[in-house]
DNA sequence: TCAAAAGTGTTCACCGTACACCCATGG
DNA sequence: CCATGGGTGTACGGTGAACACTTTTGA
């Protein structure tokens, strides 16, 4: 009794991430076709287990990796799922993950080799087990978290249009978002620098390319501010 | 293969409670003094391991039941703890949950039989393991919700006063707040009921005890109302 | 020259905040 | 009659939302 709870019962721990892409006009999540039983063929989420020597954001990142290649992403704990027969094989709990990466910058390397693939929120099939539950929380999570702290900028490219981060907050809360107001907003938030260069793919005219400051951002955050909107 | 992921670790999950409760000016959390190694003798939240035939919320009513006798209060899970060597006995992860009690409708209970023990958060001892930084988080997640949905009732009485209810808020977010903005705010929000009896035992005057009223609550977040304080 | 997207300011309503005095009562 | 806590309203500045026209340029 002195080196060990030796009484108490042991579970198996998943862990399934949530991974949030955006493209063009879509808020779209990554999925992967399930290649072993149960639920074989099916879609899901990321997913693998918890092994004795890691903690839990280690075991995200590593199931992250091994079914993606992708590596340094923004990734949080989101919440544990433990429905007593959630998982029909075996009494399995799971920790869900929400990530966000740049789909521009990940592209070539998750084609094919791992049966992943891109899904819109909007027409996303069903999933297994408790995974479309997890990615209901998972979208409330990003709500907040994108109202509250600059991680939106996780989602886009290095170098933005204003556009762009315009159509990834409505894609986010579902909604139209006024062109003037939206600019007013982020232009008093103090925190993007404007570039010289243009993109002149979207348009003819092109537009200004613009990019977080994470040193002006940390400063003003050191100082009181905080990020709304 | 075919019906166990058999291959995979598995691991001791516990399940810790940060307790809140009010009293007069303060907000409180309930600590218990450990019977068993390691640690015996040092202060910790209350805690248990998850049975095999209960998931997560089961088992944190459970365990707050089994070491103060309170049922049917409102808990939430809030995040899970993992880092390997967080128990030096074991490998174990723990699922923090956070919940909220009126002191004064249970205080009788639990004297003694369980030396259980209401803490300031401002003078709470050293906790054990990790527990200090469950606590940190609890009480982040505990602003959240009080400024978002309005579960700070939940930590007062049935009936209570203005000033109470004023108190309770300065307490959770650690900040005086003015008078007549508060009740203008919470006027505003339509979701007292204004009872003809008063409290005496403050002042001479005596103040009016109000009530949250559950269905009007409900019959405006239907119509798209929103709590926010 | 025209179609398609980019860029840009002002007005107004509402909300949050600051602020001070009278009331009721028990002692 | 006085000390203590209870109760109440207004004015102002700032923020969020509505709203329309001009610019650029490739086709």
């Amino acid at each position: 009794m002195l080196n060990s709870y030796s009484e108490e019962d042991k579970v198996l721990l998943a862990v399934d991430c949530i991974i949030f892409g955006f493209d063009q006009d879509d808020l779209k999540i990554l999925l992967i076709k399930r290649d072993f039983e149960p639920e074989k063929g099916k879609w899901s989420l990321m997913g693998g287990f918890l092994k004795k020597d890691e903690n839990l954001d280690h075991a995200a990142s590593r199931i992250l990796k091994h079914l993606t290649g992708i590596t340094d992403i923004y990734m949080e704990q989101l919440y544990s799922f433990s429905e007593i027969d959630r998982d029909p094989v075996e009494r399995t709990l799971s920790v869900a993950y929400f990530a966000l990466i740049n789909i521009a910058g990940h592209n070539e390397k998750l084609s094919e080799q791992f049966s992943a693939q891109w899904f819109s929120i909007s027409d996303a099939p069903k999933l297994i087990f408790d995974h479309d539950k997890m990615v209901q929380h998972a979208i409330r999570r990003l709500r907040y978290r994108t109202s509250n702290e600059p991680v939106g900028f996780e989602l886009l490219p290095k170098k933005f249009t204003m556009r762009q981060l315009q159509k990834l907050y409505e894609a986010i809360f579902g909604k139209k978002i006024d062109k003037r107001n939206f600019v007013n907003k982020i232009n008093a938030l103090g925190i993007l620098i404007k570039l010289p260069e243009k993109d002149m793919s979207s348009s003819k005219k092109g537009s200004y390319l613009f990019q977080f400051d994470k040193l002006k951002y940390d400063k003003k955050v050191s100082e009181g501010f905080s990020f709304k909107l």
